[in-house]
RNA sequence: GGGUCUGUGGUCUAGCGGUUAUGACACCGCCCUUACACGGCGUUGAUCGAGGGUUCGAGUCCCUCCAGACCCA
């Protein structure tokens, strides 16, 4: 009997890279396996995967998603279709901005804008090069080659391209209107990038008088906002104060060039057993402020400027900060003896969500994509995407209830792309340049052959070039990008939107949209968003929601609570002999935990296995080796024992006169590939993978591999075929969740890879499969089969005989009368 | 404070109105049986988060509460 062709004992961290480096090392084969060839004739299948943006560190939960991600592109292609699987990187935005900020210890507005562009761009290239290696480590099979970058010159054209679409569309607007302003960081944001910090604040009772003398008393949280206070509102309902609706009532501390009186009016949004029940509505104290002004028709009053400071409007305070300015009011409210009483409150405090800085609502003019009069077509097209799991549906629909105000697009910051807008001297007309052109307003002047439009109207006045002279003086627009802006658009291009039109046409609904959770609300949202303003059209076909990796005990991974655990020594532990040890924070105490190996393909299989879709999941690296390390053992030396036996010439057709065990075996393999290559179709993971796993390490080598041995050994041949087709096929069906495991045996015992299959393997033992009542017949034998191998072990336990001893007084049951041979000389009944 | 989701042996997990409630890992016991001791076999171990209800019958449907996650005010 020859030896095993495969040589190693065991799988091991080692042998992982050594093939993993040969597989990412020649870029020419690399590419016929995994580049996406548009002109292919096959299903065209392009994944609008999660660009991750660059920032030191690539968070183990994240490269666990990505990496289910890259099965899911495996098992596509497995299953025939021409898959896409892009690399992108996302690196707009004022996070790498703030990192140069911390890096330099300087201000972004401190620099001058080139030179601080620069140093952005360096800084998120270093990131972006550690990023691309743990990509490859995890084994993803991306299309690297054609890697995209969103602040690259192509994509931001794309992202300007689609603004100057909607904008003569009329679906993008230019407004004044109360936005969300951090004044820290000197910029808008958007609705979505505030969070919520818990603060002590005091909660102070304020003496007001009316003309006619009547006292009340009103509970704030801001008396500093008293001079924007446009109106105080009562509850409809409320008796105790039906008296006073109508009343003018006197603001109680100074302000500046405004009526100093306001009326008492009744709003249905009061809280009457919020503090005294008597609301005072400032522009803007809050959310609920901007309403009221909205509804009451009343104008607003700017109390706070741009950098965070009272305006005149706040008299005697004028030019502190916000905070300085409520210290101040509550001073000269105490010493005028119009402060009745305070008390010492918790309370959320919004906040930005980057810069942590408590933000206001302030007037500004900013650009706007409309949203909220196309809530209901978008919702029809939810309708006809698929999603996985089916409850994430509602939690965007749910999130799309809540939306109640345009979506404001411009940030006053500059690592972003452009707004691509000229204004012409007297600010009437605009340039826009044309479509697929990147343009810096802030440093060019407009392409020649950009067109100029009315701003109010938005009509085509002509090209640039032939009105240029009766423009004047032109000002491009410093403002740029929400960085959503950019993403949003990320399915439009990586499915040709512009650029390959002929693409675009059979790749476009996007066919998969796989993400995290915690970005339902703003990356799919405005994606999804992007595709009904611009091409009425869903966007995707399947949208793929997983859950967040949390520390080993549920809780999120954050730097502060010292729970994080890095992807990279995950993925590197066992390689040369290097264990791998972490410290991390559990909820009483430090833990230290320790694995001896695990790597990509351990790693893998354990996304894959031990949790379902959409569901949170607990990274613990010692449970990963411990539950999942045995399993790749497991079937590694399956394989390793098939190895040692000829593989018959043709694995393609069977041969005659398979033993009846033969073609049980056969029956189950079909029935559990059915479930596979089903489960695949449906992007479910776990059903397929825990199919594969129960098979490969259970009733395969455990029943089968024992009833057949002696055959095996006596060189028969149909056992060797049956043997060699099903580990031939398990590993291709297996493929996509251990990439390289399975390419290794495949490649070593039967010299071509799993991972290059392309049709979904199926037996050519139509007799047994699962649909025939044959095969159903089989399998339903199964369990008498198991019992039987169970019992008979048992009973040589017992009796203190080793397995391989003779046993006297076994009968075996008569459903099992087919095996009876091979049962007599697997267990040496006598 | 509100919405959505989740809650099954020590840990992870199956379950979709009727099962003695799946598996896996860990634990414990026995076994180096010519692929694998990083293996095999076997035994413990769950009043299915708590409490109500609907039903002949409930992890499974409903309500309330508790805990966690995500989101929002």
């Amino acid at each position: 009997m020859p030896a095993p062709t495969l040589p190693e004992k065991r799988w091991s961290i080692d042998l992982e890279k050594k093939i993993q480096e040969a597989h990412y090392a020649d870029e020419q084969s690399y590419g016929l396996r995994y580049a996406f060839k548009p002109e292919s004739t096959k299903e065209v299948f392009v994944i609008d995967t999660p660009p991750p943006y660059p920032s030191g560190t690539w968070h183990i939960g994240a490269v666990a998603q990505y990496s289910m991600i890259d099965v899911i592109a495996r098992s596509q292609r497995l299953l025939g279709k021409e898959v896409y699987f892009p690399w992108g990187v996302d690196r707009n935005g004022i996070n790498i901005e703030f990192t140069v900020e911390k890096n330099t210890k300087r201000k972004m507005k401190t620099y001058d804008r080139a030179e601080f562009l620069e140093l952005c761009r360096e800084t998120i290239e270093t990131f972006t090069r550690s990023m691309r290696h743990t990509a490859k480590r995890v084994g993803l099979s991306c299309d690297f080659a054609r890697e995209y970058l969103t602040d690259a010159p192509d994509y931001r054209a794309v992202t300007q391209s689609i603004f100057v679409d909607l904008f003569k569309k009329g679906d993008i607007v230019e407004d004044l209107r109360p936005n969300i302003y951090d004044p820290v960081e000197g910029t808008t944001i958007a609705d979505a990038e505030v969070e919520r910090l818990p603060r002590k604040t005091k909660l102070v009772d304020v003496r007001w008088t009316c003309e006619d003398g009547t006292e009340l008393i009103i509970s704030t949280t801001r008396p500093e906002m008293i001079c924007a206070c446009g109106v105080v509102v009562v509850h409809p309902d409320d008796e105790r104060y039906q008296h006073l609706i109508g009343k003018r009532v006197t603001l109680p501390l100074p302000s500046h060039g405004r009526d100093t009186t306001v009326e008492i009016q009744t709003h249905p949004s009061v809280k009457s057993d919020f503090g005294s029940g008597i609301l005072m509505v400032c522009s803007f104290g809050d959310q609920n402020d901007v309403a009221v002004f909205r509804e009451l028709g009343l104008t607003p009053f700017p109390a706070i400027d741009l950098d965070g400071r009272m305006t005149d409007l706040a008299a005697n305070f004028s030019g502190l900060t916000v905070k300085e300015a409520r210290e101040a009011a509550i001073e000269q409210l105490e010493s005028d003896g119009t402060l009745a009483n305070w008390v010492e409150r918790d309370q959320d405090v919004p906040v930005s969500e980057r810069g942590k800085n408590p933000v206001e609502i302030i007037l500004l003019k900013e650009w706007y994509v409309r949203q909220t009069h196309i809530q209901e077509r978008m919702k029809e097209h939810i309708e006809s995407i698929e999603f996985h799991p089916a409850r994430n549906r509602q939690f965007l629909l749910d999130w799309m209830d809540n939306i109640s105000i345009d979506w404001p697009i411009s940030r006053r910051r500059w690592y972003h792309t452009e707004i691509p807008i000229w204004y012409n001297q007297d600010a009437t007309k605009v340039i826009v340049p044309p479509s697929g052109m990147y343009v810096q307003p802030w440093k060019d002047q407009p392409p020649l052959e950009s067109r100029v439009l009315d701003r109010e109207s938005r009509h085509d006045l002509g090209s640039f070039e032939d009105l240029m002279s009766s423009l004047g003086e032109i000002r491009g627009e410093e403002k740029v990008f929400d960085t959503w802006m950019d993403s949003s658009n990320s399915n439009l291009f990586v499915s040709g939107y512009l650029n390959q039109p002929d693409v675009f046409k059979k790749a476009f609904p996007t066919a998969l949209r796989p993400q995290g959770k915690e970005i339902v609300r703003t990356w799919l949202y405005y994606t999804l968003l992007k595709s009904t303003l611009l091409l009425d059209q869903p966007g995707f076909q399947h949208v793929w929601i997983d859950g967040l990796g949390m520390d080993p005990w549920g809780r999120k991974m954050s730097k502060s609570l010292g729970n994080g655990i890095d992807a990279d020594s995950v993925l590197e532990c066992g390689a040369g002999g290097r264990t791998g040890s972490w410290k991390v924070k559990g909820p009483e105490k430090s833990v230290s935990l320790r694995a001896n190996k695990i790597g990509s393909e351990c790693f893998r299989l354990w996304k894959a296995c031990d949790a379902q879709v959409g569901d949170d999941f607990h990274i613990n690296p010692e449970e990963i080796e411990k539950k999942y390390f045995g399993v790749l053992t497991k079937l590694f030396n399956v394989a390793r024992f098939a190895s040692q036996f000829e593989v018959p010439e043709n694995l393609d057709v069977a041969p005659e006169g398979l033993a009846p065990e033969d073609r049980w075996i056969m029956a189950e393999f079909q029935s559990t590939m059915k479930t596979v290559e089903e489960s695949w179709v449906n992007l479910d993971i776990y059903t397929a993978t825990q199919a594969l796993k129960t098979f490969g390490t259970g009733i395969l080598p455990s029943h089968y591999l024992e009833m057949v041995k002696s055959r095996l050994y006596d060189d028969d041949q149909e056992a060797a075929w049956t043997l060699h087709r099903m580990v031939r096929d398990f590993m291709a069906a297996f493929s996509p969740i251990c990439p390289f495991f399975t390419h290794h045996i495949t490649n070593t015992v039967y010299g071509s890879s799993a991972v290059d299959v392309d049709v979904f393997p199926h037996m050519p033992l139509s007799d047994v499969g699962a649909d025939t009542s044959e095969g159903q017949r089989l399998c339903q034998l199964s369990n008498a089969l198991q019992d039987f191998n169970g019992q008979t072990w048992s009973a040589k336990k017992e009796a203190g005989i080793s397995l391989n001893q003779p046993i006297t007084g076994i009968v075996i049951p008569d459903v099992l009368n087919e095996f009876s041979e091979t049962l007599t000389r697997m267990h040496q009944l006598s």
